[in-house]
RNA sequence: GGCCAGUUGGUGAAGCGGUUUAACACACUGCCCUUUCACGGCAGGAUACACGGGUCCGAAUCCCGUACUGGUCACCA
């Protein structure tokens, strides 16, 4: 009688041992992680999953493990256009390395297929043999009944769900299962619960330690009435076959422990170990919440994109969240490859550490700074290519000067920190381009100084010290201070500072009072440059 | 409401019963260096262990309670 209900509802599944040699252990070496990212194909990988994805490839990378991409698209609401290539594409961007499942080179693995869909035969097959030994039936609990229900439990505050008493077709025989079946009755199947929720469970978290929770008792769904599973059995099914070891997810997961509890064991199989991971959270207002991919800008990938935060700043905040003994490990090997550091699950915080963009950006910063000056200039030339083509081809054109200013005092063993992401750039650099520099007129005071600077003392081949002393010997010409001490000492006794002269011939080469070295800058635009600026804007200083 | 988790200065955090007058990093303030900026050096301030009980010779660290915050209670993941 059971085999005839199981057949008129499963009509082809396989045993469940056919999937087990199907999939067989792992061959790899002693201590090695295996993890997974399991999106639902709703598009694009935000803060939050980029987190969750960072992390788990990392902790698979570091020990020869396995990382893999699973699709949980068992949803069909949620379906969207391109999700499956746009989630590969961003982890891509991040060089967040994809060893097995689906990929840009498709479907890679044994133990595939790696999207949801395409593995409902096998959740029949493992829904079928809960049948079987009896810890799994029909259902057929309308979704009016269900209401009905749930109404019942809130108004006696009882435990929601369907349980006890309430999970009506539990006990149903089988002849009377088939009946309905055969009736056209609608149903989906429910797991037998085994659970009592007076006892108590207790499960390790690597994340948030040890855990305790009442036994799960709930009849919870297997397969939904689209025949699709709930994510629920995909994920005890799907990680049992495919042999994940850490099992790493956001904590909201964490209340639903219980119910995963029960279904491995009732499988037969192995709980994996479990890592629920904190949410990211965000400021809002007087409040401090999750952080949302529809509601914080912060929370999408693109908006770091557009900003020319380089993604290796991403990844190097994203870690110093993760572990806590991360910041100190880079700081100490600042140009070391991260993939050097080692994740450690214990370093992980159990509560949600806050967003923080001003810390993002220092990092971006440091990072920028570290960079050498070619580096520099071809991930400028990526970013602005996408987003200012204007300074792109100055860029281009002007490679050799552009090169050359980025690297003002940078390739050194502390350099410069000008920038924390490319946007930043041009704002620091447009007047070293005459295309640029010309493009408003500027009406400029001091001429009489900078002109006789120009006229009398500048000379494109002196050295730096030359080039000080020359300034030096300027500001003595007119009266300004050369000692800075004596001039804080009595600033009423002169007109200015050596400040006041070398910012003079700072504005009218940059329009700006603060710029990277101005030697450098005036060795830069060289001669000709420099004279076309002063004729266009001191017409007075031309000589005849 | 039930269940679960979290709570160390503005932020991320170290801490795992005594060397804590509580690290470190970011941010902030001041000074020094200095042609501006940046770098660097030095110093500084923080109303920081949520609150209340216990255990202990001793508690940020262990236990209990309270408060607050977050999560979750679907045929969504």
């Amino acid at each position: 009688m059971k085999d005839e209900l199981i057949k008129l509802i499963f009509p082809n599944v396989k045993d469940k041992s056919y999937y087990e040699e199907k999939y067989p252990k792992r061959d790899l070496k002693e201590g090695a992680v295996v993890t997974r990212f399991a999106p639902s194909p709703t598009g694009f990988v935000h803060m939050g999953s980029l987190f969750s994805a960072y992390v788990s490839s990392k902790a698979a990378h570091d020990t020869d493990g396995v990382f893999f991409l699973r699709i949980e698209d068992t949803d069909q609401k949620r379906e969207v256009e391109n999700g499956i290539e746009n989630i590969i594409r961003d982890l891509d961007n991040f060089d967040i390395k994809i060893d097995e499942g689906v990929t840009s080179n498709g479907e890679v693995g044994i133990y595939g297929p790696y999207i949801q869909t395409h593995r409902k035969e096998i959740y029949e097959s493992f829904a079928s043999y809960l049948m079987s030994i009896d810890l799994a039936y029909p259902c057929f609990l309308t979704e009016k009944e269900l209401e009905e229900m749930r109404e019942i439990q809130e108004k006696d505050k009882l435990e929601i769900g369907c349980y006890g008493a309430f999970a009506k077709y539990r006990d149903l025989s089988d002849e009377e299962r088939i009946k309905k079946i055969k009736n056209g009755e609608p149903y989906i199947i429910r797991l037998k619960s085994q659970g009592d929720i007076n006892k108590r469970i207790h499960i390790k978290d690597l994340i948030k330690g040890d855990l305790e929770f009442p036994e799960n008792n709930i009849d919870v769904v297997l397969i939904k009435g689209d025949g699709f599973p709930t994510y629920h059995f995909a994920h005890a099914v799907d990680d049992s076959l495919m042999h994940t070891t850490h099992v790493i997810r956001g904590d909201e997961w964490l209340s639903s422990l219980p119910i995963h509890y029960e279904l491995f064991k009732v499988l037969g199989y192995k709980l994996p170990k479990y890592c629920h991971l904190s949410p990211i959270m965000i400021q809002d207002g007087e409040i401090r919440r999750k952080l949302s991919k529809r509601k914080d800008k912060e929370a999408a990938i693109s908006f770091y994109h557009e900003l020319g935060v380089p993604k290796e700043a991403i990844k190097l905040y994203l870690l110093t969240i993760a572990n806590s003994n991360f910041e100190e490990w880079y700081n100490a090997n600042p140009r070391e490859s991260i993939d050097k550091f080692k994740f450690d699950f214990k370093k992980v915080s159990s509560s949600g550490s806050l967003f923080d963009m001003e810390k993002l950006l220092n990092i971006s910063k440091n990072y920028l700074s570290y960079l050498s000056a070619s580096d520099f200039y071809n991930r400028l030339l990526e970013y602005t290519k996408e987003y200012d083509s204007e300074f792109y081809n100055l860029l281009v054109k002007y490679k050799d000067d552009s090169i050359e200013f980025i690297n003002i005092e940078r390739e050194r063993k502390k350099p410069r920190k000008d920038y924390s992401s490319f946007s930043e750039v041009k704002d620091n650099m447009w007047y070293m381009f005459d295309e640029l520099f010309f493009k408003e007129k500027k009406s400029l005071d001091n001429s009489e100084i900078i002109i006789d600077y120009f006229n009398n003392y500048y000379d494109s081949s002196d050295t730096e010290e030359e080039w000080f002393n020359k300034m030096k010997d300027l500001a003595s010409k007119y009266g300004y201070a050369t000692d800075m001490k004596a001039y804080k000492e009595e600033p009423d006794s002169y007109p200015g500072s050596i400040v006041d002269i070398s910012n003079m011939i700072r504005i009218s080469m940059t329009t700006k009072d603060n710029t990277p070295n101005l030697y450098n800058i005036l060795k830069i635009l060289g001669k000709t440059r420099i004279e076309k600026r002063i004729n266009e804007y001191y017409p007075s200083s031309k000589k005849d």
